[in-house]
RNA sequence: UGGGGUGUAGCCAAGUGGCCUAAGGCACCGGGUUUUGAUCCCGGCAUUCGGAGGUUCGAAUCCUCCCGCCCCAGCCA
């Protein structure tokens, strides 16, 4: 595992103020997803900042399910947003729900009402939002505003026995209908919504509103700072309100700070959900998904995530991230462990003429260049082999020194080979090479002083194992599939961001691989067993690509 | 002609008036090592901090004005 960046931001410095100044003596954070759908890498940031501070400060940290509209959450969510955080590396200190401080709430919204600082709104919907005003305008204040407060408790009580309809009255703080900040225009504290909640089942039908449930919830728990994103910022002055107006136990601080954006991907929740629904993907766990579950199935791994959380920061300025980053971190982190191995994608037939036929011969080669500690594994070496496809030029450019009518190749770990003939197809595609070995190359030798600039992976034909791979590029063929305001984000779906080659050939080691090692196949990548995979069908997921600077000069694609 | 934010290299990001003629990472461009065109190593990459004024012996850091971009008008979170 690569060494873990030490985090310096400014959300640990107001933290380490506080307690340079005795404000707090324990730092208590939450992380508080919605279980409306599966966790992504931009959570990975909220995460890696609450559970961080946690562990460094030897603090407590909840994990809050913000579950107050049961129209759309579920305890399936829910168990995989757990399952994402440990594997992550991360653990709560409780585990708690928005639902658990119901009954806390209501007695809280019962309070405001006796104040004189909430009433129930008996409009419709169209009715409020009409007097909200607009951002430039005031709003008008609601007709039902001055409603006596005994009037007020009665119909938030018959509100909660179930005797009114949804929609037909809410329950609303009385602040300032003219106030510039539109939060703060008399917001909506309880809506009716006879359906039943994944936790609470039937015993509620009125439900409480994010604003009105989340700061009451920090309080309750003791949160010292609640850390969010910056859309909730106008938000502030409402969370302030209500912690200023009820006698709740303690009083956190909201600090924002700015979401994580990657470029050629979608953050949204709502955008994953169309994709998923619409199958576009194949679930959220999709290796092209920038879900937790998603990246996980790729191959990516929870040290790779943190270092890349670690590495952009926390800070409230709008950023989009470039995916090779996320790239960079990942076989940063894999390339010190990764065991090596030859797997062919795309094989070319290379026929051995002056090598006996029948004739085999095994090689150990290390697993991994740097650390003879991983060991070796054998190779086989015979008479047919496939190289890559790719590895083969009619008519090779300047600086290309791969196989070639006539050139001469290193065979890793093998023999060096010389292309001596090129059998074609009716369309002239190369479809076998005969090629001539020296047999005086073996284990790393060149008895004449010869230098081989090039070489190539291989493996051989009759002692090596079938597999299908699959080559996974950026789900969007534009950087900012939602720049286009007039085209929806689908059309910028890339449709090569999938690549399933059916046709692979590993080397035999790999007919055992483990399912938890993330291995290198030399010159092409990183590659994972995929969820799919079965011993007699092996299905490998390429995590990433290696580094390629050949490729990059002589402009072709990644694929 | 509303409110709240934010602007340091292609992308992130340190910097909190003097050691800044501005850290670090990614990307990019050289060069070296290498039986992975990988890794690793070495070097290059902002006389300038959105712009214009001002304060100061001294400003990316303070003040004024201007400009760009983001968020807010769910009984979503």
């Amino acid at each position: 595992m690569s060494e873990e960046i030490k985090p310096v931001n400014f959300v640990r410095q107001i933290i380490d103020d506080d307690i340079r100044t005795g404000r707090h003596q324990e730092i208590v954070t939450r992380f508080p997803p919605e279980p409306n759908g599966y966790l992504h890498i931009g959570h990975c940031k909220s995460i890696w900042l609450n559970f961080g501070i946690k562990d460094d400060y030897r603090g407590r940290c909840t994990l809050r399910f913000d579950d107050t509209n049961p129209l759309k959450e579920s305890q399936k969510f829910a168990s995989m947003i757990e399952e994402d955080i440990r594997w992550l590396g991360y653990e709560w200190t409780t585990l708690a729900h928005a639902s658990d401080y119901f009954e806390q709430l209501y007695d809280y919204a019962v309070h405001l009402i006796r104040e004189g600082l909430a009433f129930v709104d008996s409009q419709s919907s169209e009715q409020i939002r009409e007097q909200r005003g607009t951002l430039t305008e005031p709003g008008t204040d609601s007709p039902f505003r001055t409603r006596a407060v005994e009037e007020n408790l009665s119909l938030f009580k018959r509100m909660r026995n179930g005797e009114f309809a949804d929609g037909e009255h809410v329950l609303r703080a009385k602040i300032d209908m003219a106030s510039p900040n539109i939060n703060l225009r008399d917001p909506v504290l309880y809506r009716i919504r006879h359906h039943a909640h994944q936790r609470t089942g039937d015993r509620w039908c009125i439900y409480p509103m994010y604003d009105f449930a989340h700061g009451q919830g920090d309080a309750i728990e003791g949160v010292t700072h609640s850390l969010c994103t910056l859309e909730f910022e106008d938000h502030r002055a409402l969370y302030d309100w209500f912690i200023e107006h009820l006698p709740v136990p303690s009083r956190p601080r909201q600090i924002e700070f700015s979401r994580l954006n990657l470029n050629y991907t979608v953050m949204s929740k709502r955008l994953l959900t169309r994709l998923v629904e619409l199958g576009h993907v194949d679930g959220w766990d999709d290796p092209r998904m920038p879900t937790i579950s998603g990246l996980r199935r790729r191959g990516y791994t929870p040290a790779s995530l943190r270092n890349f959380i670690a590495s952009v920061g926390i800070t409230r300025k709008p950023n989009v991230i470039e995916m090779g980053l996320l790239e960079k971190c990942v076989r940063e982190d894999l390339d010190p462990t990764a065991p090596r191995a030859m797997a062919v994608l795309r094989p070319l037939k290379v026929v051995i003429e002056n090598y006996p036929e029948g004739a085999s011969e095994v090689i150990e080669a290390p697993r991994h260049p740097h650390k003879t500690d991983l060991g070796t594994r054998q190779l086989v070496f015979s008479r047919e082999i496939f190289v890559e496809r790719s590895d083969y030029l009619d008519d090779p450019p300047k600086g290309y020194f791969r196989l070639a009518p006539g050139r001469e190749v290193r065979l890793r770990h093998a023999y060096v080979i010389r292309c001596t003939e090129v059998v074609r197809d009716e369309q002239g595609e190369p479809v076998e090479l005969r090629c001539q070995y020296d047999p005086e190359t073996g284990r790393g030798q060149a008895p004449d002083g010869r230098k081989v600039k090039g070489i190539i992976h291989w493996v051989s034909a009759n002692h090596s194992v079938r597999a299908q791979v699959r080559l996974y590029d950026r789900l969007f063929s534009v950087p900012d599939p939602l720049s286009d305001r007039d085209r929806d984000f689908l059309e910028a779906l890339n449709p090569h961001s999938l690549e399933c080659l059916k046709e692979c050939r590993l080397e035999t080691s790999l007919g055992q691989a483990d399912r938890d090692t993330r291995y290198q196949f030399e010159r092409v990548g990183y590659f994972f067993q995929d969820a799919q995979s079965a011993p007699d069908a092996l299905v490998f997921n390429r995590i990433v690509s290696l580094r390629d600077t050949w490729m990059r000069k002589s402009g072709q694609s990644p694929n």
